[in-house]
RNA sequence: GGGCGCGUAGCUCAGCGGGAGAGCGCUCGCCUCACACGCGAGAGGUCGCUGGUUCGAACCCAGCCGCGCCCACCA
């Protein structure tokens, strides 16, 4: 009967997990069928990977926690789809082909837009299968079978639906307006992409001659270059130093421009000098106060980052650090830089490519998101979108949204939603395809790789086509992220999926711990912090955040699901490898405990009601409690103390003390009743582990005796009252509290391992327990003291004491000792109860109840320190 | 400049108004017929500091010190 497997001591994650995987693959459990109901489906969209990325400890912790919300819901029996898919990740995977294209000498520019694009699609072919292999290795239980690109025709078109949509309600526009120029990558980019960064930077103090001749009015600039497009200089109008200058004007030194002196609230007077140069081209709140005024727009700085052709002719074609030296040096010879300080302050820099951002005005596309955010706020207020935990992340998206700006949404790259627009001459057409007629150009921007992700929950199940997918799975129940993608795709989502489909996206979003370097920095590839999780699950080479390098055991994906999920709360973390042990131990310890069931239980089926002794129902009635209280922290998405609950309960209870104590029954020939509750424990253990340790759970599930189809697809319970049993918890409570202080007995007193120490039980409670208490603690106990001999000590346990006799099981030199420290631990005790009852607060305040538990603390203690007196 | 969070055992973290917890590490004893990735027993915390509220505070309030994060383009 017993399988050869069970011969094995170890649980071997890496013989175990492809076969295992292979089981549900074959089975066709991760690929629910559409039926077009929604009532009774379950689906989660995961934030699609990058398609040419690789897997990261955040996608591992993600993605385990996802997995675990699947397998709970198809374990409930619902059609649980875990939508997959990934994302064609524009400036990242444009990237990735530029790089690759330099190691062959090549440049995109050499290629053309089309062959470039031939060569991203062959990237993909190349590189998009391997972070599907590595979600397999986790165990994700993803749809493989049905598996999106955001590129895939469908979703190409469903892009352009949306464009051509917000375009027709007016929210989606083009402009001539200030952007986020990343100079690097030379493109536009959006507010979130843009990082500050504290920079060193020098003020200097530059002249500006009045035109009247008399005198000057000195301005404080970090960025003298950019004066070659000053429009105007600005004071505030509150500053009296400057009042009779309001309406002059003074000169732009180097370029000979009139400046008019204008008064602005914008302007600090208490900054600087508390005159403002004014350059509407090259800065954002200068464009602004450039268009309240009307002023002229110049552009010095061009989209490549040099200086152009609307500069004075001796700077044009410089880099802007170039220029800015040159202009400094220009104006010192000129003698109107008047000081200089060194100055500290943020600098908006892209998150992209590392660079500074260059303020431009720039024709670009922009979606207008006022009224979009409007029913996404009342979503979140009203309670039918949920983040977990609330707070803080229902503020954060909250305080976000309700200041939502314009979001700037072409790209000035190749890869990528080519935006569904159309020129010819002055004219613009908006739309899937061009107009009739000849001329038409497309334009040549793509979109915001956001703009489309923000579909996802419901591109990928084919709308704006109703289908049977779409029918069936959306709206989606979850969304589970880290933080930093918040505004950029989870309110979006909420946005679009409101507007497009009239219904939240999803309800629930978890937002999970960031997992960060084991020294605290951020795990990344480029700061060599990163940990692989594939080599955790296969073993591998320690990166060097480790101290002691060296390489990591195979812990196996059971160990790293439970790891991850065992580390991670609601707060950022930093990686402990040791939970990731802890869970290979836990896999381990279940396999033997597994073994230890299913090679001694009699043929009968799990039955919880075989039990016949105070110890089954004892165990019986705690599954069903840690079966309550983890289906509610599940639910509840709070994985981190769920799992650590199944750790303390399943080592201690069922391994530790129920185990233990059947034993003696297991291995008797007749052994039905113990073998029903030992394989109603074994089976409640699996369901309820199966979801964070998919893998060695199925693998003891196809052990257990009795045909039974896979443990992915079976019932999750359901907590039965009728089973809890609170007499025998109770009891079993006094039990496991005098077994220790026997123990402990043992130890202080240096009792040989192996001999028992002699004794005599006098105490209520332990009719059924006696032989087994004797036989955990290891003592022989006999019905009475003996005449003529002389006990050594009394141990106090609950309801009474046991009488230590002497034995040939330790010295009794040592038993006083002992009897000696307690004493002190006592009086210390009642002192302690003696003071806090003799507080009048305390005890004419206090609830009755806690001041006569005290009351009875007290009693219990001084009759005990009375018995050792004895 | 606003906002949020954190500081609890050597380490990583739970707990968030009624006598300080887990895992690892450490000490002692055990290769006890499921497991040494194991079993049993222990040691170890002024719960950042200072005030306050309360009969009672790690937990609530205020201030301070030290970290971290998010939002924000005062030249």
């Amino acid at each position: 009967m017993a399988d050869d497997r069970l011969t094995r001591t170890r649980y071997e994650p890496a013989e175990v997990e492809g076969r295992v995987f292979a089981l549900w693959e074959e089975a066709g459990i991760f690929h629910p069928e559409a039926t077009g109901e929604r009532e009774g489906s379950y689906s989660i969209a995961v934030p699609p990977p990058n398609v040419t990325g690789s897997l990261h400890m955040g996608h591992a912790l993600n993605g385990t926690l996802q997995d675990v919300c699947i397998r709970l819901a198809r374990m409930r029996g619902l059609r649980a789809k875990w939508i997959y898919g990934t994302d064609h990740a524009g400036i990242a995977t444009q990237r990735q082909v530029e790089r690759a294209l330099a190691d062959e000498g090549l440049t995109k520019e050499e290629l053309g837009r089309e062959r470039f694009a031939e060569r991203v699609w062959q990237w993909r072919e190349q590189h998009g299968s391997t972070i599907t292999e590595q979600f397999k290795r986790l165990g994700a239980s993803l749809d493989y079978e049905d598996e999106r690109f955001t590129m895939d025709p469908a979703y190409v078109s469903a892009v352009v639906h949306v464009f051509t949509r917000l375009y027709e309600k007016g929210y989606v526009y083009r402009d001539n307006y200030m952007v986020n120029w990343d100079p690097g990558l030379r493109t536009a980019i959006s507010d979130l992409e843009v990082e500050q960064r504290t920079v060193e930077d020098t003020l200097y103090m530059v002249d500006y001659p009045l035109e009247s001749g008399s005198g000057a009015v000195t301005v404080a600039t970090v960025r003298p270059e950019t004066m070659l497009a000053d429009t105007a200089i600005a004071v505030s109008p509150s500053d009296e130093r400057y009042s009779r200058l309001v309406g002059e004007a003074a000169i732009l030194p180097l370029v000979g421009r009139r400046l008019p002196i204008l008064a602005d609230d914008y302007v600090d007077p208490d900054f600087g000098t508390g005159a403002l140069k004014i350059t509407p081209g090259h800065d954002p709140h200068d464009f602004e106060i450039g268009r309240r005024h009307g002023l002229e727009e110049i552009t010095v700085i061009g989209e490549d980052g040099r200086i152009t052709d609307a500069a004075p002719e001796r700077f044009r074609g410089m880099e802007v650090e170039e220029a800015r030296a040159a202009v400094v040096a220009a104006l010192r010879e000129e003698g109107l830089i008047s000081g200089t300080r060194p100055y500290e302050h943020d600098v908006p820099h892209s998150h992209r490519s590392g660079r500074r951002i260059e303020p431009l005005i720039s024709l670009q596309w922009f979606c207008d998101m006022s009224e979009l955010a409007k029913p996404a706020i009342a979503a979140a207020r009203d309670g039918s979108l949920r983040f977990h935990p609330e707070r803080p992340w229902t503020g954060v998206y909250l305080d976000w949204l309700e200041n939502i700006r314009p979001w700037c949404i072409s790209r000035q790259l190749w890869w990528g939603h080519q935006l569904p627009v159309w020129y010819r001459g002055e004219e613009t057409h908006v739309g899937p395809e061009a107009p009739e007629g000849e001329g038409w150009e497309r334009d040549a921007d793509v979109l915001d790789t956001w703009f489309s992700s923000g579909l996802w929950p419901f591109a990928t199940l084919g709308w704006p086509e109703g289908t049977p997918e779409l029918r069936t799975f959306y709206p989606t129940n979850v969304l589970s992220t880290a933080r930093d993608i918040i505004f950029l795709w989870v309110a979006r989502m909420v946005m679009f999926g409101v507007e497009l489909t009239g219904e939240l996206p999803f309800t629930d979003v978890p937002i999970h711990s960031v997992v960060q370097a084991p020294d605290g920095r951020r795990m990344s590839k480029s700061l060599g912090t990163g940990i692989d999780p594939l080599q955790l699950i296969g073993g591998g080479e320690r990166p060097p955040v480790y101290a002691e390098g060296g390489e990591f055991p195979a812990y196996g994906a059971d160990a790293l699901r439970f790891g991850l999920m065992a580390m991670s709360s609601s707060q950022d973390v930093r990686f402990n490898e040791e939970r990731v042990r802890q869970g290979r131990d836990l896999a381990n310890k279940l396999w033997n405990a597994s073994r230890l069931v299913l090679t001694r239980v009699g043929d009968v089926a799990p039955d919880p009601q075989a039990a016949e002794t105070v110890e089954d129902r004892w165990i019986v009635s705690r599954l069903e409690r840690l079966t309550d209280s983890v289906t509610g922290q599940l639910d509840a998405f709070r994985l981190s103390p769920a799992v650590l609950e199944l750790y303390g309960a399943f080592w201690s209870e069922v391994c530790d003390w129920y185990l233990e104590l059947a034993k003696p029954r297991l291995y008797e020939p007749s052994n039905d009743a113990v073998s029903g509750v030992l394989l109603h424990a074994l089976e409640r253990t699996l369901l309820l582990l199966h979801p964070v340790m998919p893998f060695v759970t199925e693998e003891v599930w196809s052990l257990l005796p009795g045909a039974r189809g896979l443990l992915a697809v079976s019932t999750w319970p359901v907590p039965d009252d009728e089973l809890l049993d609170p007499g025998a918890e109770e009891a079993m409570g006094r039990f496991f509290a005098a077994a220790g202080a026997m123990r402990s007995y043992r130890d202080e007193v240096g009792a040989r391992p192996g001999t028992p120490v002699r004794g005599v039980l006098e105490a209520e409670g332990y009719d059924e327990l006696h032989p087994q208490l004797a036989r955990l603690a290891q003592f022989q106990l006999e019905q009475s003291v003996p005449e003529g001999e002389e006990p050594l000590a009394d141990i106090e346990i609950p309801g009474g004491v046991v009488t230590v006799l002497p034995s040939d099981a330790f010295d009794p030199g040592e038993g006083e000792r002992r009897r000696e420290a307690e004493r002190e631990r006592l009086r210390g005790e009642i002192e302690r109860a003696e003071r806090k009852l003799a507080n009048e607060g305390f005890v004419k305040k206090a609830p009755a109840e806690v001041v006569e538990a005290e009351r009875r603390k007290l009693e219990a203690f001084r009759e005990a320190l009375r018995r050792l007196d004895e």
